[in-house]
DNA sequence: ACAGCGGATGCATTTTTATGCAGCATGGCT
DNA sequence: AGCCATGCTGCATAAAAATGCATCCGCTGT
């Protein structure tokens, strides 16, 4: 029982997506949370935001809520984000794929994203897929070990 | 940003202290920080304390309130020059002079300086006087509020 | 001296948030 | 399998925070 087991998935994922929500634009209160989530495939009422954001550690300054260094560490935390990766493909020396299960590939994306690793040039998801671009068949290798190391695939 | 140009006395002196209140104690809901105030010779509303949270910076995360690194540095670094301050005395409506005890008129200065409040055009000290000049009539109430409720002169 | 401004407040209320209370699903144990 | 403990939810509701409005006050400019 390392590890929440139950029905983390989708919890893992949502609130990561919130995380990422919360970097990306301003959010003063709950209910845009909810919505915001649901446009992006992710089912919630203010109970569950309001609980997340406890658990995230974001902060409401003024009108705003915001990330908080703690908030932010969790983003770069792969740890949860583990199952959801189901396996990885590479196309070519600049394309790597990752299949995630369905609905999870946003938050992997995010954390990938914000660990902000240098031989990565971008990622583009979908609801199940990561791409991952990479300047070459150097990079494409590095990349390939973290993940590996990382999700064990 | 502290612009309180009226009674502001009171104000500022408020939010001082509800900054002083909220690094010592755990405050979880702006009615306590109502009675508190009220303990220590304030009177104020609910409805005040939120706006004065909001002005001061301060942000709630989790359960409690806690101080943003601004809102902690403009009202904590000056607590420990606060006792160097003798005398202030302003001189037409662009000039603030402030007497300081020998000597510690360079550190007071480098703490305004510091500040940047908006309504300082420079400052100039000597050994034991600070100018601190400001663009009018306006400015310059802004910024005997700001020392007074800072060096309490 | 008077009219006008802008900040600050309190009050009454509206909005937002936080939670007590089941209800479920999952995993571990006996 | 039968049970219990744990974690996550939604709902309904309590609790807390934000805000519209009317008012006050002190300062400015005429």
């Amino acid at each position: 029982m390392l590890r929440p087991m139950t029905d983390s998935t989708d919890t893992s994922a949502r609130r990561s997506l919130l995380a990422k929500i919360l970097r990306e634009r301003t959010i003063e209160r709950q209910a845009e949370l909810v919505e915001v989530l649901r446009k992006r495939g992710h089912r919630a009422t203010q109970s569950s935001v309001s609980r997340d954001l406890r658990e995230l550690g974001v902060a409401k300054l003024g009108r705003r809520y915001v990330l908080t260094d703690e908030a932010a560490r969790s983003i770069g935390d792969f740890s949860a984000l583990r199952p959801f990766v189901t396996s990885r493909v590479t196309a070519g020396a600049n394309l790597t794929v990752l299949k995630t299960k369905i609905g999870t590939a946003q938050s992997v994306a995010v954390a990938i994203d914000a660990a902000a690793w240098p031989e990565v040039v971008g990622t583009l998801s979908g609801d199940d897929t990561i791409f991952i671009a990479t300047r070459g068949a150097r990079e494409q290798r590095c990349l390939c070990e973290r993940l590996l190391a990382i999700f064990g695939r």
